[in-house]
DNA sequence: GAATCACTCCAAAGCGCTTTGAATAGTGAA
DNA sequence: TTCACTATTCAAAGCGCTTTGGAGTGATTC
């Protein structure tokens, strides 16, 4: 049943029988009810393939996915990001494309992408410091929105991020409050742009109260369970262990607190450990995972927020580029406690 | 730069165009070259909508997820069946489209998206045991793939799944070999369908050792690392606790150890723990994990087979509508052992 | 009674591509 | 020279919707 024959049937012209669906006002009330009555009874539902092409938009944002991020623990922020951000592209009638492309297409992908009008915008996740996606997506005028931000880049565009550097500044600075002065950190790769930033929180901290860094107790890497426990197992072995952890998520967290109970250490106690919380779905801190110290920052909110900023963007385009800031939220937990033998 | 416009340049006629570029045979080789060439110059790329339209495919891929699902730890597997099936997708030159809809507007987003002609078929995952929505999509004439199957159902519709039966008989038969009698299960929601068929597995396991299942030594719901700790941890306060587990993922299986280990016994000795291995990705047992005795099946392997499947039947619509049935394979790791004080 | 206006409705022109059915030119056979 | 054929190319008709620019009513105004 197609638009033709539901006016055939019920003996209106195409245009009239289109304006009663889609609301306009030049048509008159008893028609619209018989219109749409008969749409109803007969199923009737508009071609999206026909209406994306006389409407000129897609009603889709599109995710780009090259193979190997696939493989990453990006993955598991990744799900919950989607499903924020799909939420509202729902809500608002939206489709979200996710499209899976091999390492070396992604380029080519955001520009067919972009080109063939199969998205009416994009969302650009997990910025590497000095992202070649952004000023190619900005080149292609199309609406886009970067989850996060690339640090050397300086064309204007659209993006959300959490204060990554205030993030680590606070936690760093909370377990220094605690008289710890030797704090393993324990970051994601930091090619990545958020990585950058929450080393140089992590930094500022120290700074700030007279610490010199230590490479020895600065570890940057995937973040998985394993490396979390490897690289703490590898910084409690040495001759003058760390006395807390710092560390970008709950999953090397995991793997952190098992290198101390391992070591028969009690978390909180002789060792503390403190994490930035994604505040995942199915590893909520305090539900799933044992209650750790941490600055929140739900990602699946984040993904929500990006959504509605992108769909802003894309309903109004000479609207200038927005920016949103989010700060992260300290939760003290169980997993630190006072610095042992320091008076605080 | 759309066609006309390129054919315009070209002075010929878009018919000729759209031909060159298609590969069509009618059409001279040297004119072929000169198309391609003003083609890649000019940057012309196909509006999709219009293609979309003109060819009454929408090179797209249908999964629908309800709002609640994306709570649930059915996320941890989706992202890898996604990331699998992806793959395949692009592989063919098709999109994936995600819907997240709310949970009382699924059946009604999988008519209208299945009637709006917005993807060219649907994959179905994660089945409860009567899913209505296999029956739904059957009467809607649209390609579409279960991953899992619905017990109690009796259409014929293409599925591909796991021999889950097969598979929890295998690893509680392992267990059963190595001197174990009372071995707690701790299962998915048992109102999936691949949770039902993996309880019946363990049930028959049990059967053929003459060992009479018993309520207390069964858990069912939702696999989290937290319900893993808390039902195992019960277990083990009984006054015949159990001396080995099964359980469904490897998720609840981090519980499961931890519930062990904080009760200072020793995994794969004192305790043995086996599971269902969904090898996934940033979980992957052995690496990011330790090594389960385990039956592995990938989903991400899983994700590409039913994409693989889905599209044939997409492109041959008259084709008889597959199965696929994979068998798990046993690993086993260094979580089990023999039964303490059983001679075996 | 003519002019104006609001209210409804419609014909037709896109949107940018594919595909059908012909037309044209060139070639070898008869 | 003519005919049948092949190789190329094109004009035009869709695909199913939206939207522009009227057109046809009565009702209202002067």
């Amino acid at each position: 049943m197609n638009l033709k024959e539901l006016s055939e049937r019920l003996a209106l012209s195409p245009t009239t029988v289109s304006r009663a669906l889609n609301g306009y006002p030049e048509v008159n009330e008893a028609t619209r009810l018989r219109v749409t009555e008969a749409a109803a009874r007969y199923n009737y539902r508009p071609n999206a393939r026909a209406l994306h092409l006389a409407t000129g938009r897609s009603m889709s944002i599109g995710h780009i996915i090259p193979f190997s991020r696939t493989n990453e623990m990006v993955n598991i922020v990744f799900a919950d990001f989607i499903a924020g951000a799909g939420e509202v592209y729902s809500l608002n009638g939206y489709n979200m494309t996710l499209t899976v492309v091999r390492d070396e297409d992604e380029m080519s992908a955001y520009r067919r992408i972009a080109e063939n009008g199969s998205v009416d915008g994009l969302i650009v996740q997990s910025p590497v410091c000095d992202d070649p996606r952004i000023a190619h997506l900005a080149a292609l005028d199309i609406p886009f929105l970067v989850h996060g931000r690339a640090s050397d880049i300086n064309i204007p565009y659209a993006w959300m991020d959490v204060n990554n550097t205030q993030a680590l500044e606070v936690l760093t600075g909370h377990l220094i409050g605690l008289g710890h002065r030797r704090i393993g950190f324990i970051n994601g790769q930091e090619r990545m742009d958020f990585a950058q930033r929450r080393r140089q929180g992590y930094l500022n901290a120290l700074k700030a109260a007279g610490i010199t860094p230590e490479p020895a107790l600065m570890y940057s890497g995937e973040m998985s369970e394993q490396n979390g426990h490897a690289s703490a197992d590898a910084m409690l072995a040495l001759d003058d262990p760390p006395t807390a952890f710092v560390t970008s998520s709950v999953v090397p967290a995991l793997g952190i607190r098992r290198a101390i109970s391992a070591r028969g250490l009690r978390l909180g106690q002789d060792i503390s450990l403190a994490c930035f919380d994604d505040d995942i779905s199915y590893l909520r801190n305090g539900d799933v995972v044992p209650e750790f110290t941490a600055v929140r920052s739900s990602v699946r909110a984040a993904g929500r927020r990006c959504a509605q900023m992108l769909i802003d963007q894309i309903n109004a385009p000479d609207h200038r580029l927005e920016h949103d800031l989010w700060e992260a939220e300290l939760i003290t937990g169980q997993s630190t406690g006072p610095c042992p033998g320091v008076q605080t």
